[in-house]
RNA sequence: GCGAAAGUGGCGGAAUGGCAGACGCGCCAGACUUAGGAUCUGGUGGGGCAACCCGUGGGGGUUCGAGUCCCCCCUUUCGCACCA
């Protein structure tokens, strides 16, 4: 070999003696090698799901980092368990075997084995003997396992967490809970009506009995409406569904009844919001997850229907229950059970035609139709309520902005106090009455009521109602203080009679001015309700029509008005006690209750596709479903030569046309309960692709377990405090996250995990884009077709116009899609990792570009020929570089010193770009003084190794060492090393720069002073002004204030 | 519409309230080389011969001192979007 750095040969070399000795195989507690006083660190990238297209740069930037990190936190003597693995089944792989005709299995195993050579060419130190894919049957048996033990539970909502069914069939044997069934269920069981009819659990039949616990089960069948997505062929779940497209694909989406496998995660919507106090999560992920299980805490309050078969009253959810006397009218979403009832047994003003026309167009109406066209629409069903405050007979209505999934499926309108029911009541004339005000509003009623027969007269009220106003509000007064403060107001007046004419009036008291500015405001305020008088003003207000006046709801919070019924008067009540009011006496009087309603839905969890975990279920004759023995799992996926989609509107999972593996008996599919010769069929819809990602960070921390899961003791270590650091895409915030909380919860609540949650630390690295070309139309222009005559300028070649450089995704069309390998052969991995790692911050979407690369490849070869020199007469045509010496450099020390601190500051925060530009300025500096001592150098070494490993172990043999510089512990740095023995302080005169002094860094204040004066610059610029203050920002400025 | 993040040289980016632009690319000059550059050295925000002046999206403010803190506005990106 000769002086040059040639990656090429090197890389492979020691990726190959890497691999050889298992140098990052992890021992579990308990192996050969496990030493247990060491703290653990369990850092985990989201595993990628292997394309046929390969490696993208993006996978490698997030690799990159925990690579580091592992690495450093080796070398800081922690047990690191880092793990890879792929997640294997799902709807792109079988979509990629269809389009080539290859069967999945055999497309996935090559796709997974690119990944894994295309990720091996990194260097990155993975544990590769804990690699599993989701597809293995070592691995999905357990998938299946865990399906089951969910099957087998229940949500106990006193105690908070799910327990085993069969404590629940022992409460009910019992008679300690109940017979009925699930009252928390959200699937349309039958509730047992009549409550009253409590039968003695031993009564019921088996049927019944069954019915009851299936009720309860977290994975239950429901018949709901679900996103169907006919060109997948599958139902989506909702967090699947994005603007009403399908996330994978972005296909059309349809919502269709299906009966379904769903998971009950809704019951855990509670712990999965509170429980994000316990993570380490950025901001924004949490806030996600917060939204979109979307808590709302309110009532359930039921208004009486008269004259509706069937249906004797009405049942709706609010967040403001405080504003009922304000429900002018109620909306029933198109879906509802009321509607269909009226279209049977229609009332005498149920329009039907009209009625049946505008359920059609509801239905067909997509989400994103409903999106695009907000206009109201409704139609009147023709039946009447009963405002069960007011007594007030109010109409019913249905409507597309009431959903059928949130909530009851109903609303009482209150259009005053909310938008979407006051552009409703606005666009079909429906009274709007206010229940609500606000301090202002509540003083302007208040005057109205109180005015002075003189003052009514004319225009002279508006002024004295705007002072009124301005110091009601101002002052923050109780309602009972308005008659003083309205009097206050009138002998202001008496003795300021004149009034200012706008805020910039000259008026010389500043009190007058003052009042002055306020009275304005309010004076405007009210005149821009253009009431014709005051009789006019005081009509609006007395009877409630304020907010239809201004034109807008107010939905804030404020005072109770016109709040008074036969039985319960609210009125001036705080809106938090108005609400606590009118839901106490709905309690009281059995038409109500508190109840807190969650956005989250139920999981569901059935796809009817081919390349994904069968469920370990079989259905009798009778339409029962009964759980496959765990000592008979897995169930295997059936050899299948046709698995292609036949896109329709039936959604008939691709598993039905399997018919021998379908139909088989309970003692074939390891049934229990069944005779064995029983005939039953298999379930044929298969689990989404989440499911596998659900727990494999559990299984990483022991692959080869054949008994359990996991094992307990590797469960213990590995997951105590859950993942130490997880890295992976933002795209993931609601989908995999969510889900696998979910699923990690239910396994905590049974035992089988130690810890509530799985993920400790995550973080998000950013997008890698690229650069795109745009012309002024804004369509865009390949890469390869752009000139760069000059820094900024951009010309396509073929029409010789200027076009705008921005930044895009990378993406086929725009020819700007970097293949990882291609930059591996040009300039190595270690060149590639420090330039992915040196872009910017890692958190942050930043564009690649190629033309940059160079920068940290003459970096490395900066470094390589720190330490190796050309030498003909060596036999290797090598020796080591003659600078390097036993003595230390003194001043390559201090800089050695500070390198290792902000290396080691860097990584801890994940701030490697300024990591690695502290590891170049000390190369830049290195090779300044005629000699370096050996163990400086080696310690440089050492510290990049983390960033570049392959150059450095390469180069940490050729300095004569026998181990790896990937076992060396890392280096101490010295803090009083780390500063410089002088330190330049800026001297300023009034804040502008005026000269350098050269100090100790700790002088003392006056010192430095004085020699700030004494500066020749400094002295001209004083001119023997006197200095009135001087300031010193200790070893960085002093300035001086003349 | 609501919410969050971000706007700094030709480009990627740096900067505990204390010399804006570290480091890298590009560019300029020079060196080595038959040559080349994936080599080396030096320079490189703008204006001015210079002293010096101007510069962190725009406008205000706090401060001895603001890219950094506060208020308003503009732009971009990303979420959410009839959830009662």
């Amino acid at each position: 070999m000769t002086d040059e750095y040639r990656f090429s040969e090197i890389e492979p070399k020691w990726q190959a003696a890497w691999e050889k000795d298992g140098a990052f195989n992890t021992p579990n507690p308990g192996q050969p090698g496990f030493d247990a006083s060491r703290q653990k660190f369990y850092c985990l990238d989201m595993f990628p799901y292997p394309s046929g297209a390969g490696l993208h740069v993006g996978h490698p930037e997030g690799y990159t980092a925990t690579d580091i990190i592992c690495r450093y936190k080796r070398m800081r003597g922690l047990n690191v368990l880092h793990p890879m693995g792929w997640d294997a089944f799902g709807l792109p792989a079988e979509q990629y075997a269809i389009r080539t005709g290859v069967h999945p299995s055999i497309t996935t195993r090559e796709a997974i084995d690119n990944f894994r050579r295309q990720l091996q060419r990194f260097g990155f130190s993975y544990d590769w003997s804990r690699e599993f894919g989701t597809i293995d049957d070592d691995y999905y048996r357990w998938t299946q396992w865990i399906f089951l033990r969910i099957y087998n539970a229940w949500y106990d909502t006193n105690a908070r967490r799910a327990r085993p069914i069969a404590e629940l069939i022992d409460e009910l044997q019992s008679g300690r809970r109940l017979a009925c069934g699930n009252p928390d269920g959200s699937e349309p069981v039958r509730r047992d009506s009549g409550e009253q009819q409590q039968r003695r659990w031993s009564e019921l039949s088996e049927l019944e009995q069954r019915k009851i616990i299936d009720s309860y089960r977290l994975a239950y069948v429901g018949e709901q409406t679900v996103n169907w997505c006919p060109k997948l062929g599958t139902a989506l779940a909702n967090e699947e569904v994005i603007d009403g497209k399908s996330e994978r694909g972005g296909f059309p989406v349809f919502r269709k009844p299906m009966r379904q496998w769903m998971f009950r995660i809704t019951a855990y919507g509670e712990r999965l919001l509170d429980d994000l106090t316990l993570v380490d999560w950025p901001e924004s992920t949490k806030k996600r997850q917060i939204d979109w299980i979307g808590r709302s805490d309110g009532a359930e309050i039921d208004f009486p229907l008269s004259g509706v078969a069937d249906c004797s009253a009405l049942r709706v959810f609010t967040t403001r229950p405080d504003t009922i006397f304000g429900a002018t009218y109620m909306v029933v979403a198109p879906e509802h059970a009321l509607v269909e009832a009226l279209l049977k047994h229609p009332l005498p003003d149920t329009d039907v035609p009209r009625l049946r026309d505008y359920v059609a167009a509801a239905r067909n109406r997509s989400d994103l139709e409903r999106k695009e066209s907000r206009e109201k629409t409704g139609v009147f069903i023709g039946a009447y309520a009963t405002n069960p405050f007011t007594k007030q007979r109010i109409p019913v209505w249905t409507a597309d902005y009431v959903l059928a999934g949130y909530g009851t499926g109903a609303i009482m309108a209150v259009p005053a106090h909310d938008e979407r029911d006051f552009e409703f009541a606005a666009a079909f004339d429906l009274p709007i009455r206010d229940v609500v005000y606000p301090r202002p509003v509540l003083a302007m009623r208040y005057y109205a009521e109180n005015a002075q027969p003189e003052e009514a007269e004319g225009s002279a009220w508006i002024d004295v109602m705007a002072d009124f106003m301005g110091l009601t509000v101002t002052s923050d007064c109780p309602l009972d203080q308005f008659a003083g403060q309205l009097r206050v107001v009138r002998a202001r007046r008496a003795e300021h009679p004149q009034t200012p004419q706008s805020p910039a009036d000259p008026a010389p008291a500043t009190a007058v001015n003052r009042r002055g500015s306020i009275h304005m405001t309010w004076r405007d305020a009210i005149e821009s309700m253009n009431f014709v008088d005051f009789a006019d003003m005081a009509a609006t207000l007395h009877h409630g029509g304020y907010y239809a006046r201004l034109g807008r709801a107010y939905s804030g919070n404020g005072h109770a008005v016109n709040s008074s019924g036969p039985d319960i008067s609210i009125d001036g009540l705080l809106t938090e006690f108005a609400k606590n009011a009118v839901i106490k006496h709905a309690e009281t009087s059995g038409i109500g209750a508190a109840r807190t309603q969650f956005k989250l839905r139920d999981w569901l969890f059935s796809r009817q596709r081919y390349w994904g975990e069968p469920f370990p279920i079989v259905w009798d004759e009778r339409g029962h479903h009964h759980a496959v023995a765990e000592s008979c799992l897995p169930v295997r996926l059936p050899e299948m030569a046709d698995y292609a989609p036949e896109e329709s509107d039936d959604p008939r999972p691709l598993l039905a046309k399997a018919a021998a593996w379908v139909n088989t008996t309970a003692g074939d599919a390891g049934v229990r309960g069944l005779p064995a010769g029983a005939a039953v069929r298999r379930e044929t819809n298969t689990m989404p692709g989440w499911a596998g990602s659900c727990w494999y960070y559990i299984r990483f921390a022991d692959p080869k377990n054949n008994e359990r899961f996991v094992g307990r003791a590797a469960e213990q270590y590995w997951l105590r405090d859950g993942v130490d650091l997880y890295i992976g895409g933002e795209e993931h915030a609601v989908l995999h996250l969510l889900y696998a909380r979910f699923w990690h919860k239910v396994l905590f609540d049974l035992g089988e995990v130690s810890t509530p949650e799985p993920f400790r630390k995550l973080f998000h690295q950013g997008l890698i884009t690229s650069f795109a070309y745009q012309r002024a139309d804004r369509s865009l222009v390949p890469m390869d077709e752009v000139d760069t005559p000059r820094d900024g300028e951009f010309i396509e070649r073929a029409t010789g116009q200027p076009v705008r450089q921005i930044i895009a995704k990378m993406s086929k069309s725009l020819k700007n899609v970097i293949n990882p390998d291609d930059i591996i052969a040009s300039y190595g991995a270690d060149t590639f990792r420090l330039y992915e790692m040196g872009m910017g911050p890692l958190e942050a979407s930043k564009p690649w570009n190629t033309r940059d690369i160079i920068g940290p490849h003459r970096f490395l070869q900066r470094v390589w020929r720190l330490v190796v020199t050309q030498d003909e007469d060596s036999p290797d045509g090598w020796r080591l570089n003659p600078r390097i010496a036993q003595a230390r450099n003194d001043s390559v020390e201090r800089l050695l010193h500070k390198t290792i601190k902000k290396v080691q500051n860097d990584i801890e925060s994940f701030s490697f770009h300024t990591a690695i530009s502290q590891m170049i300025v000390f190369s830049n500096e290195a090779p300044k003084p005629d000699s370096i001592g050996r163990d400086q150098i080696e310690r440089l070494l050492v510290v990049l190794a983390p960033f570049a490993p392959h150059i450095t172990e390469e180069l940490w043999q050729r300095l004569g060492h026998a181990d790896s510089v990937h076992a060396q512990p890392w280096p101490a740095y010295d803090e009083t090393l780390t500063r410089d023995a002088t330190v330049e302080v800026l001297v300023q005169v009034n804040g502008k720069k005026r000269g350098h002094l050269l100090v100790a860094p700790d002088a003392a204040d006056h010192d430095v002073i004085d020699a700030a004066q004494a500066l020749e610059a400094v002295a001209k610029e004083i001119a023997g002004r006197p200095i009135k203050k001087s300031f010193v920002a200790k070893g960085r400025l002093v300035n001086l204030i003349v």
